[in-house]
RNA sequence: GGCCAGUUGGUGAAGUGGCUUAACACACCGCCCUUUCACGGCGGCAUUCACGGGUCCGAAUCCCGUACUGGUCA
């Protein structure tokens, strides 16, 4: 019988995954990670769960633990607060000081979830490990979920092939509506629970307070870039990225104000008015951090900048220094430091993090 | 100092006697969406119109006074 070492969080998905694993004639033991300590990190401002008598980590440990108990699997849990915070914060806080916008979630699944995690899994004995990930794998390429709604390959697209390999993803074949009803048919404590969204390990913050904790303000001025015009203040270059709305604290005008760049030298950030304001859009970047899990280099295909976004097609310029030149039509909000991930079709091939933001073949001036 | 204009929510501002239980926009807040940060969607948000008095059945809207603010003349 072959054994699978399956990251249990506390969610319907991983509940679901460990179910339809078992269902399928795996031995499936169960891991839960700690990935955060909050004391320990200093995670206080901003911090909701304070005064809770139990905090999530814990209910989510408990909830992890009552199903698989129900489903008569065991489970082991370990700490990683200090790979987490050495691979994937001290990244997220130095992206930050850069005034770029990082994504850790996708450093989390790269150093993390498909590293740490599975060397921890080998110890266990497992042939494969799985995750609730929305995502399918296929001839070991990474491919979107059905549920397109739900998919999760671009957090997963750091992942290199070796990566990918022995990993199952049993849900990908799943609509969410379906993972919920099959959680509920074997009455699963977590069937109704709430997703979670924030931070992976971290959880729902007010992002301006969590960065509090760790990097100091350093208020400036907000700047019209159409007027030059100092329209506010800003409290630290860090806590905006492009295309952002909320939080400017700015009223008073006729249309509704977005992000479009920042100065680190100067101090500045860049606004500008209207949501299709030219400013917002530009028409390449250059890429770098550049994974594929597969040999194919195609010129042309589509992108992601942002979870959720739609896709947009690119064409592709591969550059002699490793970076790829990504062309694309006029995307809205493109930013440094969030990642870029490309597909074929269904097929996720990879991506890279967006280092650079142009227009008419020239760099923005007022993007970083 | 004289004359004139203005003073409406966090901001910009509609509204000049009953249809205003004060429009709209932006901000802000809440909810939803969401394993990043964001975007987006929905909803809430001035018992009150600088202050005091008066006219009127009825005033943010008319009159008088006071306080500010801008313009202008000397």
């Amino acid at each position: 019988m072959k054994k699978v070492v399956i990251g249990m969080s506390g969610g319907v998905d991983s509940s679901v995954a460990a179910i339809l694993l078992k269902q399928q004639g795996y031995e499936v033991i169960g891991l839960f990670m700690r990935n955060w300590d909050t004391s320990i990190n200093g995670d206080i401002l901003g911090n909701p769960n304070l005064n809770n008598e139990i905090c999530p980590q814990e209910q989510d440990y408990n909830d992890a633990l009552a199903v698989c108990n129900k489903l008569n699997i065991p489970l082991h849990r370990i700490d990683f607060v200090k790979e987490y915070w050495d691979n994937v914060f001290e990244y997220f806080l130095e992206e930050l000081k850069k005034g770029r916008t990082p994504n850790p979630d996708i450093m989390c699944n790269k150093y993390i979830k498909f590293d740490y995690f599975i060397k921890e899994a080998k110890r266990l004995g497992a042939d494969y490990i799985a995750t609730g990930h929305y995502a399918r794998i296929q001839n070991g390429q990474l491919l979107r979920a059905k549920d397109k709604n739900k998919d999760q390959t671009y957090f997963l697209s750091q992942l290199s092939q070796k990566q990918l390999e022995n990993v199952l993803f049993p849900i990908g074949e799943l609509e969410k509506p379906e993972v919920r009803k099959i959680a509920e048919e074997y009455q699963l404590i977590t069937a109704k629970k709430k997703d979670s969204t924030g931070i992976c390990f971290i959880g729902e913050r007010n992002f301006k307070n969590f960065l509090k904790n760790y990097l100091p303000n350093q208020p400036g001025n907000i700047i019209n870039i159409e007027t030059n015009e100092i329209v506010g203040k800003h409290i630290g270059l860090m806590y905006y990225t492009i295309g952002q709305r909320r939080g400017l604290d700015i009223g008073g005008t006729e249309d509704r104000m977005f992000v479009v760049g920042k100065n680190l030298e100067k101090n500045i950030l860049y606004i500008a008015l209207g949501e299709d304001n030219k400013y917002l859009y530009s028409d390449s970047c250059i890429i770098d951090n550049i994974n594929f899990n597969t040999e194919e280099r195609p010129k042309n295909c589509t992108a992601k900048f942002r979870y959720r976004a739609p896709d947009y097609p690119v064409d592709l310029e591969y550059l002699e220094n490793g970076e790829i030149l990504v062309k694309y039509n006029n995307v809205k909000s493109v930013t440094p430091g969030q990642a870029c991930v490309l597909y074929i079709g269904e097929k996720c091939i990879g991506g890279g993090i967006i280092k650079t933001v142009c227009k008419n073949q020239e760099k923005l001036w007022y993007i970083l």
